[in-house]
DNA sequence: CTGAAAGCGCTAACAA
DNA sequence: TTGTTAGCGCTTTCAG
């Protein structure tokens, strides 16, 4: 391995010149620069980017905690993540924490560690405020951290000095979704949330704005209409099969992400249950295989790339040093319509179509 | 930041006596480890993870090269390839090429660069042997280097020294699809293929093994009957469009990867040809979500797990030095029967059905 | 503008 | 068993 005294030798300068004709901070000589630049293009040099970063005290990497790579919306999410992150010279570290918050922490711990320079965990992951507690803790020295689509309300996290955050409006979604449901003329209707039970759901923002806007005209979510989930393509089909199965069943679902909402599609078609016009789902994340499936699925969402643009720009002025001017920025999802609520020419004329995109 | 030496002062005993404590691999006596131990402790001392390998030459730190983490086949992999990582006490740097074999020249690079201990560069990433002939160049005392799911030859690739490869056998996957829609009575075959012209395509092994198991009985795949596609859905939408809107239509459709082949199944029902009375449609890959779109995407695969396995197996005995016993691995996927080929009791009884898995 | 020197935090001979 | 010493490869004052 060739290394900057290798290089400052064989252009008979030091390797403080070296770094400083690499770094360029640093007026050098043109006679002398060239000299180094052709030692460097000579024994095809490249600085060891690790002991740059001990000296440094920076190591130019980023990590993404998210609860689940396979899952595609975390995978687009991390698409766009990496690109911004080598777009502006990191690296990134990317670990799944399997929604065990246990293990969230753990990883939080060595990443800091790893002397990460900064550390984007999105929601899911890891859960409530005692973790932002943690991080926070932990976050002194530490890397650089904002929080990415968490469901908890943000005003709640800001006033404990939470770590920047930046996501959906979760509620504000959800209640789209309603709203879509009811003017469709559904009242029966049923939701999957990922979460485990009444007191344990993961999902909590979707699933507050859901029933919170059907209550608003006086339709009720009771708990048996409300069935849980693991944001698994195999626990939306789970759940849809039981809900499809009672004998009143729902003309409705409302699946608090994409892969139970798609599980869920499936489950209507084994049990013989026509969508759009018997059942109506809608899902959420917009994740793009959603559009590839048909009937094509209806669902709340907003664009990825423009999160993801959102939080690392926190993210890289966290890790600056720079003041956060905004320190929680939520952005509104709006609804996708497509053929899994409504066929074209079959919906009240108030109520959305396919195609259309709400508000 | 609390260092080594903090630790050490308060343990009144030098920062050698500390690190030999904290990895064990030279005696101590009881007395002055629990000093030590009790020091972290109470600073909360956790060792800088860069300066050690700044020390010790590697940094724990492996990286994962593939063509497109929103890819789900990739996603999958990645999932378990991180878990397989994690579990040996290394971290994992994820990058994707976006199929751009220029970027991921550079990203090589850019990761030896960054010491990473160990290389698992995914096939579609990176391209032929040329590239092969680049990584084992900068190999030299470089990071260890595994190559997984490559399209091209393995035993071409031995031949030219390469890195150690796994992966799946593609030709005899795609062959298991093309026996399988012969038995069915299909003759007039298409094939949507990652490429972009007869001369340039991505999945040649696939490809290869498709139209030659075609030959062998006499069905030739003309240019015509191939059409191209980026691996994704969209792509497979737009190729299956094309197909279904000629004059003499295909009975079936070979797409080489499961995103495409459901977006020809989309294609299939946006043009009123019903899947798979009138159309056969077979992926390749068998992502999870082949399970779910109705009707059930028949698919070729293999364990993706197994596969990860195998590979950080060879990728760490590498990065540990030792000789590889084995040099190149390959796996024969299956073919995992679902409706999108054929109703249940409506295909000849020599026909695979739904539910099969072949061989 | 360039060189000398110190040090980032940890490890690993070797001595004591 | 523990301390001393010398780095890992690079950056960064500070002199010259």
């Amino acid at each position: 391995m060739t290394t900057i005294s290798d290089v400052a030798r064989r252009a008979s300068v030091t390797p403080a010149t070296v770094s400083n004709v690499i770094s360029g901070k640093v007026r050098v000589r043109e006679a002398t620069r060239d000299r180094v630049l052709m030692a460097i293009a000579e024994l095809d040099y490249r600085p060891n980017l690790v002991a740059r970063g001990l000296a440094r005290g920076r190591s130019e990497v980023l990590a993404l905690l998210l609860p689940d790579i396979a899952n595609p919306y975390h995978a687009e999410l991390a698409r766009e993540v990496e690109n911004i992150a080598y777009a502006h010279g990191y690296r990134l570290l990317v670990r799944a924490t399997a929604y065990d918050v246990g293990a969230g922490r753990a990883y939080l711990r060595d990443l800091a560690d790893r002397q990460v320079d900064g550390l984007l965990v999105m929601g899911g992951g890891l859960a409530g405020a005692d973790v932002c507690e943690g991080i926070v803790q932990g976050t002194e020295q530490g890397p650089a951290i904002v929080l990415c689509n968490w469901e908890e309300d943000v005003t709640r996290l800001a006033a404990e000095e939470s770590p920047p955050t930046v996501g959906l409006d979760f509620a504000y979604g959800a209640a789209l979704a309603a709203r879509h449901l009811l003017r469709l003329g559904h009242h029966r209707i049923a939701a999957i949330v990922h979460g485990t039970t009444p007191d344990c759901v993961v999902h909590t923002g979707r699933l507050r704005g859901f029933s919170t806007a059907l209550a608003g005209v006086g339709v009720r979510l009771d708990d048996g209409d409300v069935c849980y989930g693991d944001s698994s393509s195999e626990s939306g089909y789970a759940a849809a099969t039981a809900l499809l199965t009672r004998p009143e069943r729902p003309t409705a679902i409302f699946a608090t992400n994409d892969l139970m909402a798609l599980g869920a599609l499936a489950a209507a078609y084994d049990q013989g249950v026509r969508v759009p016009d018997e059942l109506a789902v809608i899902g959420f994340d917009n994740i793009a295989m959603g559009a590839y499936v048909r009937p094509a699925l209806t669902t709340v969402g907003a664009p990825t790339r423009d999160l993801a643009i959102e939080a690392m720009a926190m993210l890289l002025r966290g890790v600056d040093g720079q003041e956060q001017r905004v320190r929680h920025l939520s952005v509104r999802p709006s609804l996708i319509v497509r053929g899994s609520t409504t066929s074209p020419g079959r919906a009240p004329s108030w109520a959305a179509r396919p195609g259309d995109v709400l508000p």
